[in-house]
DNA sequence: CCTTTGGCTGTTAGCGGTAACATTAGCAGA
DNA sequence: TCTGCTAATGTTACCGCTAACAGCCAAAGG
C-alpha cells in the first residue's frame, strides 16, 4: 500500500520513495543499489515503493557524492566504415556484466573534434576512456594523462601510448602484404586510398608497404587519392582512372576494403582477368566482403579482439601501463594469384 | 604568473583555479561558463590559470548544482547496418552548436536491453531522448511519459507516439514498392527479409506490401528469412534458395539494401536478366548502392532528414507533441522494368 | 541480569558546482 | 556633496545522493 502518485510534474527523488515506503532515504538508497544489510520485508517494500513511483535514481547525485561514475568513454573517428562498430560489440561485450557503460564520441578525424570530445568526456569524469589511435593532439594527451583513469588507445601501436595500448603494427600490416604480393609475382604496384591526412593508420600501412616495395627494388608505379562519397563507387572510379593513367599495373592496393570491392567490381565489369592480369588487395577483413562474387585479398584488423581486450584492461585497472599487440592475418582470398 | 602545480594526484576542482587566480570560486565558475558579467583582467587571469592547471570542469557537480543536463539520450537498435549511423549524422549536425550533446544507446533489437539502456540513460536525467521505433514495453513507455523530458520516437510513424514523432510510414512504403513492381508487370513475387520478430519496421512494410499485392489479386509466391551473418552473403544465398524453391518467380522484394544488393550480384554471376526476366528492389537508399554493377531498386528512409528534425524537436523544446511524417520517394534504379 | 555482538536503520556532513541574493566600488547626475 | 545606479565580485544555501559513523534492539554469552 503505497500512496497515490504526488505531484506528477515533480521529478521524483530518494525522499519521495523514503515517505513513500516509511523507510529513510539511506534505507532506500541501499535498498536501490543492494549494499549493505537491509532487511527482507524492508526491501520489499522499498522496492514496491519505488516501482509503484516510477522511480528512477538520479545518477548525477549519486555519482557526486560516491565519487564513482559506471561511464567509459569510447572516443573514435566515425561510425559509417564498419570497423568501429565492430570495436564497440567488443566493447560491450565485455563491459556488460561489468557494471561499466560504454558512452561514444565521433571525431571524423578531425583533432580540434577530438579534443572537444576528450574535455566533455573527462568533464563526466569516466572511469576509463578508449580512444583510437596514438596520435593526438599535445592538448588532448595533458588531459588524458592527467585524469587519473586508464586510458587504452587501440587500433594501433606504432607509437607512444599515453598509458595502456591494444592494437596491431599497421607498418608491419603494409609491408606483410607487399612481401606477398612481390611473393606473388607483381611488380607493377599502385595503391589507391582515402585523402584523410588525419588518418595515420592508412599512412603508416602505405609507409610499411612502400618500405617492403623499396627493398626489393620496387616503387608505386601510380596511385591515387578521394574523399567523401560513397567508398564502393570511388573505388570504382579511383580504379578506372589509374588503369587509364597506367595501363600498364598488376596490382592494386587499396586502404580500405570498401574501396577494394568498388575496384574489384569495376575490374570483373570490365572483364580484367583477376588475379591472373591483375591483383587486388584491401585492408580490414569486413564481413561485406564474403558476399562479392569473388573474395578480396585482406587483412583483418583484429577489431573484435581489439575492443574486448580494450575493455578489459579498463574494467580490471591493472596498475602498470600495458601495450598489447595483436596479429592480424593475411587472407589471401581470390584475388591474388598463388605465388 | 600562477602556482606551480599542486599535488598532480588530486583532481582540480574550482577551489584550486580560484586559490590560483585569486578570486572566488564563483568568479571562475562564471568565467569558464561565459556567464554573468566579469572584467577583461579577471577574466584572462582566470583563463590562464584555468589552462596552466589543466583544469576540467565537473559537470557532474554542475549539472546537479543548475539542474541542468546538456545531453540527448539516442537510443538505436544497431550500429552495423548504415541506417543509423547516418540518422547519427543528422543529429550530431543539428545539435552541434546547441550546447546539446547526443549520447547513444544500442539495444540490439532486445526490449529487455532496451529498457535497461533507457533506465540507464533517464538516470543521467538527459535534455531529452531520441528514441527508435514506436514499439516499446510498457515500462519502457512510462519511464519515458514521466521523465519529464522531450521525447522523440523516430523512423516510424505508424503507431502511437508517447510525445513526438519523426519518421516515415513503412506500410505506406511497402504499399508503394508493391504498387510500383506490380504497374511494372511483375506477377510472381517473392519476399526475403531478417527473421528478427522485434524489427517493426520490416514487419509493417511486408504488411504494406502483401495489403498492395491483395488489392492486386496477388500474394506473395514465396518468402525467405534469415539472422545473423554477412547480409551480402545472406542475400546471395537466400536468392539462390529462392530460386530453386520457386523457379519462375519474377520479382524479389528485400527488407533492406544490402541483402539485396547480394541478390542482385547473385543474379547478375547467374547471368539472370535483370529487369527483364527478373525484378529486384530493396529498401534504405544506403549509398552503398551507388557502387554496385547495376543500381538496386529502393526507397530512401529519410534517414539524415530524420536526425536532423529529431534533433531541431529536442533543441527547440516545444510544448506540443507533434508528429512529422516524411515521405520517402521510389528510386527504381535498373531493376525495375519500365512499365 | 548485564554485557557483548551483530544485524538493521538513522544521522550528519559533504561531493563540486551554481542560483540567487548581498555587497562593494566607481561614477554620473542632482 | 550626496544619491542612485550599474558593473564586478563575493556569500550562502542548496542540488540529490552516499560514506562514514552513530544508534538501537534482540539474541547470545557469561
Amino acid at each position: 500500500m503505497t500512496k497515490i502518485t504526488p505531484d506528477p510534474r515533480h521529478t521524483l527523488t530518494l525522499r519521495d520513495v523514503s515517505e513513500a515506503s516509511g523507510v529513510s532515504e539511506m534505507t532506500v538508497s541501499r535498498v536501490l543499489r543492494n549494499r549493505g544489510d537491509v532487511s527482507a520485508p524492508t526491501r520489499e517494500k522499498v522496492l514496491e515503493a519505488a516501482r509503484a513511483l516510477g522511480y528512477v535514481p538520479n545518477k548525477i547525485a549519486g555519482a557526486l557524492a560516491s565519487q564513482r561514475v559506471n561511464l567509459v568513454g569510447v572516443v573514435i573517428p566515425s561510425l559509417s566504415n564498419m570497423v568501429f562498430p565492430e570495436v564497440m560489440t567488443g566493447i560491450s561485450e565485455t563491459l556488460v556484466g561489468t557494471g561499466l557503460q560504454p558512452v561514444v564520441g565521433v571525431t571524423n578525424y578531425l583533432p580540434d573534434r577530438e579534443e572537444s570530445v576528450i574535455y566533455e568526456m573527462l568533464s563526466w569524469r569516466p572511469s576509463g576512456m578508449i580512444i583510437a589511435g596514438l596520435e593526438h593532439s599535445a592538448a588532448s594527451r595533458a588531459m588524458l594523462a592527467r585524469a587519473g583513469i586508464p586510458i587504452v588507445e587501440i587500433m594501433d601501436i606504432d607509437g607512444d601510448p599515453i598509458n595502456h595500448a591494444v592494437g596491431i603494427s599497421h607498418r608491419r600490416a603494409g609491408r606483410q602484404m607487399a612481401e606477398a604480393i612481390i611473393a606473388a609475382g607483381y611488380r607493377k604496384i599502385a595503391f589507391l586510398g582515402t585523402q584523410m591526412p588525419n588518418d595515420f593508420r592508412a599512412k603508416k600501412r602505405l609507409e610499411g608497404f612502400e618500405e617492403a616495395l623499396a627493398k626489393a627494388g620496387l616503387s608505386l608505379v601510380d596511385r591515387e587519392f578521394y574523399s567523401g562519397g560513397s567508398a564502393l563507387l570511388k573505388g570504382r572510379e579511383m580504379t578506372a582512372a589509374v588503369l587509364t593513367r597506367s595501363p600498364d599495373v598488376d596490382f592494386l592496393y587499396y586502404s580500405n576494403d570498401m574501396i577494394g570491392a568498388g575496384g574489384l567490381l569495376y575490374c570483373l565489369d570490365k572483364g580484367l582477368d583477376v588475379p591472373g592480369r591483375i591483383g587486388l588487395a584491401g585492408f580490414n577483413g569486413v564481413e561485406l566482403l564474403d558476399g562479392l562474387p569473388r573474395k578480396l585479398a585482406t587483412m583483418d584488423a583484429c577489431r573484435l579482439e581489439i575492443g574486448k581486450k580494450a575493455a578489459r584492461i579498463i574494467a580490471e585497472a591493472p596498475g602498470v601501463a600495458q601495450v598489447e599487440e595483436l596479429f592480424p592475418t593475411l587472407e589471401p582470398g581470390d584475388t591474388i594469384r598463388h605465388a
